[in-house]
DNA sequence: CGTCCGATGAACT
DNA sequence: GTTCATCGGACGT
């Protein structure tokens, strides 16, 4: 993969547009975000890093959604806006996950960010996670990502295709090819029944800051 | 208001 | 492999 950072200019330049995000076909949007760069901007600190593991959800349909059966309240709302913001929520108490809102408004479609490889300002994610040292553990994982990029719930329903928000997705000139990518079943939601089965987690092969494969 | 528990990570052994 | 930190959301009373 390329990892040439462009700088701040060059991720506005690319930023995905809104459209981007409008797809009803959320699987063919998660193998897209594969190789497109998270950039955050908090307290002047840009830190940035390009997507290499993503998870599906696709309510109503999907018993692991949180929008399940179109549940709405006052968590889940965020998943049913229009395609293109971003669905921050506390996990066990202590993680805060990032997903990204997909589809039309009212489809509660979303993608699970579960690592980024990181690109731009290192020094902040160390200090953020407090490491001494730069290791994949760094962004690998929905709440070890979030926490080197400084996302938290204040970060929910977010526009990430809006030049002005402090969280951003663009493309950074990678395509990652269909034998480039592994497909298996979502982690941690057992209790999802058949759906826990449905091989909604994509990553890149053989990339470091992935799960390891069994 | 009380209870249950989760789309996890880290530090153990 | 095992344990546990830790708290908001969802729902029932």
């Amino acid at each position: 993969m390329n990892l040439i950072w462009g700088g701040e200019d060059q991720v506005i330049k690319n930023i995905l547009s809104e459209e981007y995000y409008q797809s009803h076909d959320v699987l063919s949007l998660n193998k897209s975000l594969l190789g497109k760069l998270l950039v955050t901007r908090f307290d002047g600190k840009l830190t940035a890093g390009i997507i290499v593991e993503t998870e599906a959800y696709m309510a109503p349909d999907d018993k692991a959604s949180h929008a399940y059966g179109n549940r709405r309240t006052a968590r889940t709302e965020t998943m049913f806006s229009r395609g293109g913001v971003s669905y921050v929520y506390l996990c066990y108490g202590i993680h805060h996950l990032f997903n990204v809102v997909t589809g039309p408004k009212d489809v509660a479609h979303a993608i699970l960010i579960r690592a980024v490889q990181p690109i731009h300002g290192i020094e902040w994610m160390l200090e953020r996670r407090n490491l001494l040292h730069n290791k994949p553990i760094i962004t690998k994982g929905p709440g070890s990502l979030t926490k080197a990029l400084g996302i938290d719930r204040s970060s929910n329903a977010i526009a990430l295709h809006d030049p002005t928000s402090p969280v951003i997705i663009a493309d950074h000139g990678i395509t990652i090819d269909e034998q480039e990518i592994i497909a298996s079943p979502r982690v941690g939601v057992s209790y999802a029944a058949e759906w826990a089965l449905k091989p909604w987690r994509f990553r890149v092969k053989n990339n470091l800051w992935t799960s390891t494969p069994k």
